[in-house]
RNA sequence: UGGGAUGUCGCCAAGUGGUAAGGCAACGGGUUUUGAUCCCGUCAUUCGCAGGUUCGAUCCCUGCCAUCCCAGCCA
């Protein structure tokens, strides 16, 4: 009992007719699914309607089925089915009971696809894929029926029969269902339900050499499973009229409590792609090193960016599920990261472009430890020991030679800084090379000011970060910006001309010592700089920053 | 007049005949050894547009406008 106000909940369409659903007595709990194809990796886009399928259910004592969509085994590998079980199992849900294939039931697709034969509802057509098309007609305009759509039933059972057996060639025939050539939709003129595919499948292998449509297996598997919310996106609601069509007409399927199929927008993130095709291309065309590069949208590549899957998770809460085209900001994935890694993420410090300080009046030779909080908010992270000495690195941003403004809160001649976590200094001169370029910069330091502030009561605003120099680890650092320049690369069939050029670029300078054995995709806040991440593909210390800290400097 | 959908703040998004939640962003202010975090405050007389019904409309009706989806033997 919390007399804290509980967070408000965000309603959607999808929980309205959940509820409505319960209070009517149609369903007395929910049973959903996550249908992927496996023949790509996951992005963000399938995060989001994995949250939703697995979330929903945890509110209603249900459960949501991982079930493989493997009804084309020409463009699906094992290899994807197993990166996707390891996405969702990152994600941080659990599937019910063992992990579904539509190919398991493919011996019932194919007693329905009699069923409908039987009740003169199906037929196996000779058009091939060419006369189809100009058989069905356009968007404006009727089909014309196939001429094969009054063979007799006996006929069909026949032939269908002959299909299965590989007695016809790819292409030669297929089975349609009987339904309205002049239906204003598309999807209801005779639909194929089957074709033939002398292809092995990673599942069945050469058991069948008839695959089943997608509209025809889709609603069958959820049927079977018991599906009672059926949820897809916004291009399937056209779909839906033969989803229902099919079940309507099939005996053991056709009750009240058969599932049904809702349908919400699916996420378009700014400046990225949520297309399976387009993110291919960017492998295939080497534009990034893999799909889970850290630029792709995959969730094996936010993974190795540093997100965290609370953070995606929460990112899905935040965005919300309705039917309205959407184009996300980037921003309100960002936030998400950022709230999950300022609790959780121990702080360092690293200089990404480094140049010396050297503090004149700082003994040479001698060396300090200091030992400091890893979390300023939270103490129980406990403490780490860092140095101090006459050498430093900074970076060569907090540095300029003459403040420009009152605002100006770094490192300038004659001005004082507070080094994060050590003493106060004040910058006196510095030395450049021969093309211009700040090299080492000379200060002195105030011995009166470790954790505290000067004793004469003058401020100091201004906190830069350091690495001592003799004690620093080189380290590889790796920043990423948004892959394209358009922020709605959707809008562009051909992506070439909208990538960024300058989305990756890479540094080096240092880390302090305790990270040299910072392990793989746990996140640090490097301090003042952003959020970075060991890389999972790297030998050496080679850190993907996941994203910057909040900056509300407007210079 | 092919059909199916959708239009609420810069971006997401609740609401629904009774007088516009929340988050992100933005902008002020406070705290701060991260220009971070945290805290406090500001941010839609208005819900695509135009009519109508009603005491009262974002919500109901009519008509427009805009955007997205559908003519795979892909999913």
């Amino acid at each position: 009992m919390s007399d804290l106000t509980p967070p408000i909940k965000s309603t959607n369409f999808i929980r309205n007719q959940i509820n409505s659903d319960i209070d009517s007595g149609l369903h007395s709990s929910v049973i959903t699914r996550f249908p992927p194809e496996p023949n790509g990796y996951l992005h963000i886009g399938h995060a989001k309607s994995i949250c939703l399928n697995f979330g929903i259910v945890k509110d209603y004592d249900g459960w949501c089925n991982l079930r493989f969509d493997d009804t084309n085994p020409a463009k699906e590998d094992i290899e994807y089915v197993n990166s996707i079980k390891k996405d969702i199992q990152w994600l941080g849900f659990d599937w019910n009971g063992e992990v579904k294939f539509s190919s398991s039931y493919f011996d019932i697709f194919y007693k329905c696809a009699e069923e409908l034969i039987s009740k003169g509802l199906a037929y196996v057509c000779f058009l091939s894929a060419d006369e189809t098309r100009e058989y069905r007609g356009t968007l404006k305009q009727p089909g014309q029926n196939s001429p094969d759509r009054d063979t007799s039933i006996e006929q069909n059972k026949t032939l269908f029969k002959k299909m299965k057996e590989g007695d016809f060639k790819e292409g030669e025939c297929v089975l349609r269902a009987k339904i309205d050539m002049s239906s204003s939709f598309m999807c209801m003129r005779d639909p194929t339900l089957y074709r033939i595919r002398f292809e092995t499948h990673h599942q069945t292998n050469d058991d069948w050499c008839i695959y089943p449509m997608y509209d025809f297996a889709h609603c069958i598997g959820d049927a079977i499973e018991g599906v009672t919310h059926s949820l897809c996106t916004l291009e399937f609601q056209d779909n839906r009229r033969i989803y229902d069509w099919l079940l309507e007409h099939l005996d053991q399927f056709n009750k009240s409590d058969r599932p049904h199929q809702f349908e919400f927008s699916r996420l378009n993130l700014e400046y990225a792609t949520t297309s399976k095709r387009k993110l291919k291309f960017l492998v295939d065309e080497n534009h990034v090193s893999g799909w889970n590069d850290p630029r792709m949208p995959t969730i094996s590549g936010l993974r190795r960016r540093g997100y965290t899957a609370a953070s995606i998770r929460d990112f899905s809460e935040r965005v919300g599920v309705s039917k309205v085209n959407s184009l996300t900001d980037v921003s309100i994935l960002e936030s998400s990261i950022r709230d999950d890694l300022n609790k959780t993420a121990p702080r360092t410090m690293a200089v990404i472009n480094p140049i010396k300080l050297v503090i004149e009046n700082y003994p040479e030779g001698k060396i300090e430890s200091l030992n400091v909080p890893i979390h300023p908010q939270n103490e129980e992270m406990g403490t780490r020991m860092i140095f101090f000495s006459h050498e430093i690195y900074i970076d060569k941003e907090d540095f300029i030679e003459v403040v420009p403004n009152n605002k100006y809160k770094r490192l300038a001649i004659n001005k004082e800084v507070r080094l994060r976590n050590a003493y106060v200094v004040k910058a006196t001169h510095f030395d450049s090379d021969k093309d211009g370029n700040i090299k080492t910069v000379y200060c002195t330091y105030d011995p009166d000011t470790l954790g505290k502030n000067p004793s004469d009561g003058r401020k100091v605003k201004g906190v830069i970060h350091y690495v001592e120099s003799s004690k620093a680890i080189s380290a590889e650092f790796r920043i990423y910006d948004r892959l394209f320049l358009e922020s709605n690369p959707a809008k562009f069939d051909d992506l070439s001309s909208s990538i960024n050029p300058n989305s990756l670029e890479i540094k080096n300078g240092f880390i302090e010592p305790n990270l040299s054995n910072a392990k793989i995709e746990k996140a640090y806040q490097f301090e003042r700089e952003g959020y970075f991440c060991r890389d999972s593909e790297s030998e050496g210390l080679v850190f993907n920053k996941t994203v910057g800290l909040r900056d509300t400097w407007n210079q």
